[in-house]
DNA sequence: CTCATATTTCGATAGATTTAAATCTATAGT
DNA sequence: ACTATAGATTTAAATCTATCGAAATATGAG
């Protein structure tokens, strides 16, 4: 059995989150860099800070992205290693 | 780096291709068998012929099915492994 | 030709993405 | 405390994309 059942709302619900380029490109950046604000990743991917916004919601809330801290009206996010270990096999170094 | 940007198209379509429940449980279900028929997933999984063709030839496309053999009008589906450990973490015993 | 298996086409429906505009939240200045 | 400003989020509407399934079309066996 690759996915329990009990998971596998959760398998689909990250694997969905990673299935999107945006997205992707939004982890595969943090995985790079412990954390950063939105407007650090807006700037490095050039999105519109409603559409970042879309974005990390759907990544917090499947569990693969974290909110670090906050730092005035600075939000910092971080990608949360053990559920991305848990589901994805590339290598984080 | 998580994602090579060459291969950043690849995982996204098969992240995209594993981000929907019958399409998981398809690859769960072959994860369990080695190879199985159409009929046979239908049957197991209560899909109807069309919607089932449609899921696999996603899987197939994004690389995380072969058709394994044709033996008259019955075509056999496998996993492919060696896509599926390369970008999913999860145990396939 | 006929039957069984599988795939493709096409239309309807549902869901996802994007953006502007409005709103929220925290800080700094007066 | 009030206002202004900056960073971030939410709402709402438009657009785009995915999914499903009936019907039509292949494909192979007998």
């Amino acid at each position: 059995m690759l996915i329990e059942p009990s998971s596998h709302k959760e398998a689909v619900k990250v694997y969905k989150a990673l299935g999107e380029p945006s997205r992707l490109s939004i982890i595969n950046l943090l995985c790079q860099h412990k954390e950063l604000s939105c407007t650090e990743i807006e700037q490095r991917l050039d999105f519109k800070g409603s559409t970042l916004s879309h974005h990390l919601k759907q990544l917090l809330d499947c569990g693969l992205l974290d909110l670090s801290r906050k730092e005035g009206t600075y939000h910092f996010y971080e990608v949360n290693k053990d559920m991305l270990k848990r589901y994805v096999a590339l290598t984080v170094e």
